[in-house]
DNA sequence: CTCCCGATAT
DNA sequence: ATATCAGGAG
């Protein structure tokens, strides 16, 4: 069957009602602790991600305070995150830029954010969409995945199933959009075991299932 | 395309 | 035992 616009919509107008009232999984305090702790979720729960920044953010959460740990201390506080020596590398080099060429802060642009060390398309857009509240969504593997199950955009590649949302969805719900996916991707629309007796949208997605 | 990588769910 | 986790760089 076919996924029409109105059902697009339909399937959005759905989730967010859902989802209405959630935050953003990752815990912060500051543009600078989102950043980090975006670059820290790369393939790893938000979960072990809260757990590591809770430590790492009360010994150091500026990018002074970061570079002054070192790379050796920085990646033990990260180790758990996994991938941690090419994390510790690229945060370091990213606070190195931070106060060389941005006075500290944290730059405000998806372009600009990109330039940075371990910032990619990905982290730049949540970054943008959550401190700066500029439209955008980001396609980390939740997004990816029920995008392309609900086909309310289909890709073989996140900045595909991005352009094919951002059509799909009025930019006024962008932001927001991208948080609904995602908890519906972390909760219901599991990537092993999705739970589609109990799903929402589970009269018009197409990748129903019974178990 | 491969590599990075520990923790967790199944 | 293995697939997966708020990806990015070479």
């Amino acid at each position: 069957m076919r996924v029409t616009k109105k059902i697009k919509a339909e399937m959005i107008d759905i989730l967010g009602e859902v989802y209405k009232d959630v935050k953003p999984a990752l815990h912060y305090t500051s543009p600078f602790e989102l950043l980090i702790a975006v670059i820290l979720s790369a393939q790893c729960t938000d979960v072990r991600v809260n757990i590591t920044t809770a430590r790492l953010f009360a010994r150091a959460n500026t990018p002074q305070a970061i570079l002054a740990m070192g790379v050796h201390d920085l990646e033990e506080e990260i180790r758990d995150c996994g991938l941690f020596r090419s994390k510790a590398k690229n945060i370091m080099a990213a606070c190195q830029k931070i106060c060389d060429e941005y006075h500290g802060e944290v730059p405000q642009t998806i372009e600009e954010l990109m330039k940075l060390p371990g910032v990619g398309r990905k982290t730049a857009n949540v970054v943008v969409s959550i401190i700066f509240d500029i439209p955008a969504i980001a396609v980390d593997t939740h997004v990816f995945r029920v995008s392309n199950r609900l086909k309310l955009a289909v890709g073989d590649n996140p900045l595909t199933v991005e352009q094919g949302l951002m059509k799909a969805i009025p930019k006024e719900k962008w932001s927001a959009a991208h948080h609904w996916l995602i908890w519906h991707g972390r909760l219901v629309c599991k990537s092993r075991k999705p739970l589609c007796e109990e799903c929402p949208l589970k009269e018009l997605c197409p990748s129903f299932k019974l178990a």
